[in-house]
RNA sequence: GCGGACGUGGCGGAACUGGUAGACGCAACAGACUUAAAAUCUGUCGCCCGAAAGGGAGUGUGGGUUCGACUCCCACCGUCCGCACCA
């Protein structure tokens, strides 16, 4: 018997596909009556290599395309590359190559490392961000969206990162730190392009709850990014004229707890308020203390801390509700100029920040929430502020009311003296997306003396990024190449110059998921055929971009759609984020790590031992960690692919873990997987002649059953994302075939079973089905094979077992046909000997009998 | 601090809407084949008592609901993730 050869089957069998082109997207007409179904993994950064991470990705993506076209739709699977970013411009400052030739050479390399791995994908849409002809529509839309107000410029502090040398976005900023450098961000004013995501706040979060194949996680995690708080908008007006700068006739605040509003202590001002940075004009001491805290504000340690610092502004205003009330105004280091309206008033009995800032500072502190069953008269506030709730007190016109009638009431008042209005605020901000890089999408503007900023005209589309720059110091290469951005006004013809800054690469993959529906077509989006296409039925991809990719590509679809060029508000309609591939770690006494290669693991009982191949020396068995260069604990596509060959390698990233959790590369599990490919092929090798008699018939029936049983979970488990348990019925399954060689079962039920099992295996381990399938005599391909059925019938058993339970304990069992009435079950079950003869010397009281499934017999 | 998820054998993990806990795989052990090893095949395999038949407790800990709880409720312990001076 020949041992199974993947090194020679794999190839073969992919060249077939190739040849035949099954892969090739079917247009509507030719789908006939078939439904679509869109699979779409999250495309790649052509980062130099595909690593396993992207291998169970695209594997996951692959198993449910071949699984849906099995059963009959017409699938859409394309792959992209997510190309403009900066490691191809640090590759161009290290190296000295120039980022277009870095990018499209390792969009060549992992192009056919993917191949390798045997996906079903429609080559023939692949693109990347960075060809002009993507880039070039998405500056066109970028355009129409300016046009609907959607695209702005404003000077604001924004997050810099001073070693990618860029600004970056909220979402881009993780603990104080650049999301790609890990450097401390820094503040810095600048005029940027912000596109109006804070327009669609309300509306991404109503979107959210349309959204039933996301996971939960994900939807709450955009949930909180947006952060909508209901409250109210305050006016205290200026005691006093204040005559510095703009005429201020008062401070508007912004708070959720308009009943407490009478314990007002002080109103408080964001260091970069417009009234905070007037006054640092004019007086030398605040412009000291802003200028300190702007600068503490954006050190880590710092945020760490959270000491609230201030300075008093010399200031009053008047409480809103009491004209002979004047409040101190202070400016404050905790208060934040994007949320609300940069302006607090403070009410530090209930609010733990205000008083932490109060007792330091000396003001007053007064409660005006009595907690219930505390008598108001002893209650009292030390060093923590109540935010429960409560009855509240010392507060004229709202006493005795509990805080949500007082909240109410309260807003009412607000409103009818005119001096605020019930408001919604959201914590989400604009994107800004601006970067000052040269490795992006050209911002399609034009900076003109006279007329402003002015959009590129359709024809002169797409502004191309120039290929000799240079890398040699340090900014954006645009800005200093010396004729580029020289141009001439569109507007006036005079001379002008291009907008240097190149767009946030979330804007070119909040996308390209539409393009996909026909990446050549003349405008961005070709709507008819997004229509047909989207949404993506399954989008797969990692959860670390959920509040990221995933709430940007939201938005881009809703303003496409407002623009008529998309036909659908959400892009994703099943959402599934996957684990990521981990291995533990190895490191020397040096502390130096170990790759997995260099490595002898030795068991003994529980405890296992590592040592250094190359040399050795005993090693210490580290944690289990997601596989990175930096750990050492990588083991490349590549090393399966010669070793085992592709399909144990996709097996086993899908075997041992639910898809969404992490999973542990093993030796073991591979070693596994690659058996189970072994007994499959063994099955088929050496296939019965066809003119063997069956003489054992219950033999037979229970083989037929194991098929019909094995079609029902297997098919399950591909349509629930249970790949894990899927796998785990295919190995039953084949255990099962595997017994039935001893019986005497004839050649239909045995062909019955192969055949099934072969095209069960088919999404996970394709080519290897193929070859089974080929062993079999079918002469057609097993990708263009339906998806088998099953009876319901068949999967059912013909007898169950059925546990009897005597007072919660399980004390026998009985054999029964399904559906047996409950009277019958119990007779049997009363009658059983075992059950009899624990039932001696106690009385039945009670049987409960569940159909199908169990009987519990209360007695005592 | 706020929000969320999860705790099951030596390990990864099964268990559908409350109904036989430990499927399937890995590791381990024993045996067959082999001069030997690898590969392959067969068997055993959560814990305690027992030679076995059988019995006992058991899904992080403590309580509760139920004829019946890994599953539902309450409290606690632990791990992981997200947000974080959001007024």
């Amino acid at each position: 018997m020949a041992k199974y050869n993947p090194k020679e089957v794999e190839p073969r069998w992919r060249s077939r596909w190739e040849q035949d082109g099954v892969f090739r997207t079917r247009s509507p007409e030719e789908a006939g009556g078939r439904p679509k179904y869109y699979v779409l993994e999250m495309f790649p950064y052509p980062s130099g290599a595909i690593h396993m991470g992207h291998a169970r990705n695209y594997v996951m993506g692959d198993v449910v395309a071949r699984f849906k076209r099995a059963k009959g739709f017409n699938v859409l699977h394309p792959m992209g590359w997510d190309a403009f970013g900066m490691p191809a411009e640090n590759a161009a400052i290290e190296r000295g190559i120039h980022p277009k030739s870095w990018t499209y050479e390792n969009i060549a390399t992992m192009r056919s490392q993917l191949k390798l791995l045997g996906l079903s994908i429609d080559w023939e849409r692949e693109f990347a961000t960075c060809d002009p002809e993507y880039y070039g529509k998405q500056q066109k839309w970028f355009l129409e969206l300016m046009g609907r107000g959607l695209v702005y410029r404003k000077e604001s502090v924004v997050n810099w990162d001073p070693v990618d040398n860029t600004v970056l976005a909220n979402e881009q900023v993780v603990d104080g730190l650049g999301w790609r450098s890990g450097a401390p961000v820094e503040k810095r004013r600048l005029t940027q392009w912000f596109l109006r995501i804070t327009d669609y706040a309300d509306q991404l979060l109503e979107g959210l709850t349309t959204l039933d194949r996301w996971p939960d996680k994900v939807r709450l995690m955009q949930e909180n990014w947006i952060g909508k708080s209901q409250g109210l908008r305050l006016k205290f007006p200026l005691v006093g004229a204040f005559t510095t700068g703009a005429d201020i006739a008062g401070i508007e605040v912004y708070t959720t707890r308009p009943d407490t509003l009478f314990g007002a202590s002080f109103v408080g001002l964001a260091t970069d308020h417009p009234l905070a940075e007037a006054l640092a004009k004019s007086n030398p001491e605040i412009a000291a203390y802003v200028e300190e805290a702007r600068r503490g504000a954006s050190t880590e340690a710092a945020i760490e801390a959270g000491e609230k610092t201030g300075i008093f502004t010399g200031i009053y205003v008047t409480h809103p509700f009491d004209p002979e009330w004047k409040l101190p105004v202070w400016i404050a280091n905790f208060i934040l100029m994007g949320y609300g309206t940069g302006a607090i008033f403070a009410c530090p009995a209930h609010d733990q920040r205000d008083l932490e800032f109060a007792r330091k500072y000396g003001l007053p502190v007064l409660p005006v929430v009595a907690p219930p069953n505390v008598d108001s008269l002893t209650f009292n506030i030390e060093d923590e502020a109540y935010t429960g709730p409560g009855t509240l007190v010392n507060s004229r016109f709202l006493d005795g009311m509990t805080v949500e009638a007082g909240l109410t009431a309260a807003i009412a008042k607000a409103e009818s003296l005119g001096l605020g209005e019930g408001a919604t605020v959201y914590r989400l901000r604009d994107w800004g997306v601006s970067r000052q890089r040269y490795w992006g999408c050209p911002i399609p503007v034009i900076h003109c003396a006279k007329c402003g900023p002015v959009p590129v005209p359709d024809a002169d589309l797409p502004v191309q990024l120039p290929d000799d720059v240079t890398f040699d110091v340090p900014g954006n290469p645009l800005a200093r190449h010396p004729t580029w951005k020289h141009t001439s006004c569109p507007s006036c013809g005079g001379a002008a110059e291009r907008e240097t800054d190149t767009l946030d690469t979330f804007v070119d993959s909040s996308w390209y998921f539409a393009r996909f529906a026909n990446p050549h077509a003349e405008t961005p989006i070709d709507r008819e055929m997004a229509d047909y296409w989207l949404a993506v039925d399954q989008y797969i991809g990692g959860v670390e971009h959920a509040v990221l990719h995933l709430l940007y590509a939201r938005f881009i679809t809703r303003a496409l759609a407002d623009e008529g060029m998309l036909g659908v508000r959400e892009p994703f309609a099943g959402l599934f984020t996957q684990g990521m591939v981990t291995h533990e770690t190895y490191r020397g006494a040096d502390g130096k790590w170990v790759e997995p290669t260099d490595v002898d693991l030795k068991v003994s009982g529980t405890t296992r031992s590592a040592t250094r191949l190359s040399t050795g020396e005993p090693l210490v068995i580290g944690d289990i960690e997601k596989m990175s260069k930096s750990k050492k604990n990588v083991v490349a596509p590549q090393e399966i692919l010669d070793t085992h060959g592709v399909d144990a390698g996709r097996l086993f990233v899908l075997s041992d873990s639910p898809p969404e959790r992490d999973v542990q590369w093993t030796a073991g599990g591979i070693e596994g997987s690659w058996r189970f490919v072994n007994r499959v092929w063994a099955e088929f090798e050496d296939l019965p002649a066809d003119d063997d008699p069956a003489d054992d018939p219950a033999a037979e029936t229970a083989l037929r059953r194991a098929t019909h049983k094995a079609i029902k979970a297997v098919s399950e488990g591909f349509d629930n994302f249970r790949f894990n348990s899927a796998i785990a019925r295919l190995y039953e399954f084949v255990n099962i075939i595997k017994a039935a060689d001893a019986t005497a079962v004839g050649p239909a039920a045995r062909r019955e079973a192969l055949s099934a099992l072969a095209r069960l295996i088919s999404p996970l381990v394709p080519h290897l089905a193929e070859e089974c399938w080929a062993q079999l005599g079918e002469t057609g391909l097993i990708v263009d094979a339906p998806w088998p059925d099953f009876d319901p019938a068949m999967a059912a058993d013909n007898e169950l077992v059925l546990p009897v339970q005597i007072n919660g304990k399980r004390r026998g069992e009985i054999r029964v046909p399904p559906g047996l009435d409950d009277g019958a079950v119990r007779e049997i079950a009363l009658s059983d000997e075992a059950v009899v003869r624990h039932l001696e010397g106690s009385t039945v009281r009670k049987v409960i009998v569940v159909k199908d499934r169990i009987v519990n017999i209360v007695a005592g």
